[in-house]
DNA sequence: TAGATTGTTAATCGATTAACAATC
DNA sequence: TAGATTGTTAATCGATTAACAATC
């Protein structure tokens, strides 16, 4: 790469694979010091040469004969992927899909921290779920102006999505991580990452289909 | 396509494209007859070209100038993607997402029926979800033989999720959707739809950084 | 040193997009 | 008919995989 030639933006499956290779590296990282693309590739049923690539994006040097040092590669991916650099995050919809999301303890490690979750049933708002707090709708805009919070993570029903994604973006934030099955009108700048469950249902059902149905 | 040539298996992200137009249809079926790619793509932000493709792997045959039946483009999606031929499915791991996903009412239109949750917590066991009745993780193997169920659903914590899927390996199952952030290791039959939310998270969070740390 | 492994450039593969004739 | 839209073949684009020199 010459200095005239811009650096190529990392695939979305790269960065994927990144996580996955994250998560395996903490479970080994008291085994042992070095590990090569090789040893990820096999762990993971994945091949070295995709392995190598996706972790040349990070920037890292690894040791030929050796491969990378756990602990370091761990941090490269870490600050590649901006784990350090941690976000606030609001929550809107504090159904058991969004308590499943509050309640996981993973994310924080991942650089998002939920502050609040917001809610329409007023049976809800004024309960804590963890130490989060359930709050009104009406608060998003004030809070999340004054938190300076840039990333809103809906798990409302379908058919109020929308009017919570105009909310959040009057209210200033940024990306939204969206678990409701629809397509959000948003700006252009927003920073969106939808979550269909359904898709990926139908994706395993088509498959599954084709097995039952056909040879096999 | 001539008829010695094999038919091209559609590409995963048409079958998610695929539906989404689903859903859309679903919400004009009272509104207008005929719909084209065009309007399909204007409401989805996708191209013509694009939803032409997705439709043509189905089979349906539309109409120049008219575009396609709305009713028969929902049944045609729906037989294409085997939603009519429902499958029997087990749910392992009843805390907040597995109730999540036993609670969302979607997932039976799309061939989808979760007959029983399990689970190895003592004070879940014989409480119920929905109309769904929690049941011991001894159970799995006896029933899902005797009712025949080739569905699992695994949304227990990441260090069981491996010893779940050996289980429902045993049972007969043959394919799993998997909400823990662990690859696990399945005979190359099995058919595996994983659903890893904090690599989802990790492509956010980079778009994100990336946003802030640069130039926009 | 010999050999394993990295890093990088080139080839392949598959999905997306373009082009255009066929059709109502 | 004229024009919009489909269906299909070809071109492009980007991710994956292969090849191989550089390195410890």
């Amino acid at each position: 790469m010459t200095a005239t030639e811009a650096k190529k933006t990392i695939p979305v499956p790269s960065l994927k694979r990144l996580n996955i290779y994250h998560s395996l590296l903490n479970q080994l990282e008291n085994e042992q010091e070095y590990i090569s693309a090789t040893q990820i590739a096999d762990n993971l049923n994945l091949i070295p040469i995709q392995v190598r690539k996706d972790i040349a994006f990070t920037g890292i040097i690894g040791k030929p004969k050796l491969g990378y040092n756990v602990k370091k590669l761990i941090a490269t991916i870490e600050t590649f992927l901006g784990w350090n650099n941690t976000k606030n995050a609001f929550l809107v919809g504090a159904g058991d899909l969004g308590k499943a999301i509050l309640k996981y303890p993973g994310f924080k490690k991942l650089g998002l921290e939920i502050i609040a979750a917001f809610d329409a049933d007023q049976e809800k708002i004024g309960t804590s779920i963890g130490e989060i707090q359930v709050l009104p709708i009406e608060k998003i805009k004030e809070l999340a102006i004054r938190m300076k919070v840039k990333v809103g993570i809906i798990t409302v029903p379908t058919e109020t999505a929308q009017g919570i994604a105009d909310i959040l973006i009057e209210a200033g934030i940024i990306a939204i991580w969206n678990f409701a099955p629809v397509k959000l009108k948003l700006p252009s700048h927003l920073i969106v990452q939808n979550e269909n469950l359904a898709s990926s249902l139908a994706v395993l059902c088509k498959q599954l289909n084709t097995r039952l149905t056909h040879k096999n």
